[in-house]
DNA sequence: TATATATTTAGACAAATATCTAAATACTTT
DNA sequence: AAAGTATTTAGATATTTGTCTAAATATATA
């Protein structure tokens, strides 16, 4: 409960952001390293991974550790978190 | 598109408070006046009214005035966007 | 018309946020 | 082992945000 609603606070925190919703549209489409998000946005590579991290946290992508690179993937199930939220308002 | 940026920004921008939120979920059940929201939160008043504001903004409520009371509503068909974003991540 | 009620506007302030550069860490290759 | 590549961590800074109190505006009532 008080868990719900800081997981929701975290889902929201980080969709609040339009760099972080496009790097969750590229993921939609494949994993990407850190380095290849951050080569899509004229942003420095520290404020990605800044980004990814918050992503992180709000559990909405996962990472992993491939040789010396770092894969992040969409975690689409937290969605369905907010998919659920938002359908409490339909009509 | 870019209004379409721009209108998602503001929607997220607003959803990312738990008291806005919470407003939301109170005008979901009822319209109610901005004294009767405020009154339902340990938050001054101005405050509220600020919330209320960006609620607003956002196209998430509108308000309409009647007599000496301002009666807020919410406005589900914006739920719609947020509604189809969150969708296009359903596997 | 004077007073009370409802709400917003204005202005201030502390906390949170997005960004940057520089440095640190971890892995790979030569 | 040294040098190069990938990524994060640390620390700084400017902007945004949520909150407050005080004042302004608008309506209703006595």
């Amino acid at each position: 409960m008080s868990k719900y609603i800081n997981e929701m606070n975290d889902i929201f925190k980080a969709l609040n952001d339009a760099t972080r919703r496009e790097i969750l549209e590229l993921l939609r489409q494949k994993d990407l390293s850190a380095g290849e998000i951050a080569d899509a946005f004229n942003i420095s590579k520290p404020s990605i991974s800044h980004h990814l991290d918050i992503l992180r946290r709000a559990d909405l992508i996962t990472s992993e550790k491939k040789g010396q690179f770092i894969i992040y993937s969409i975690n689409t199930t937290i969605m369905e978190d907010v998919l659920q939220w938002i359908l409490t308002f339909k009509k």
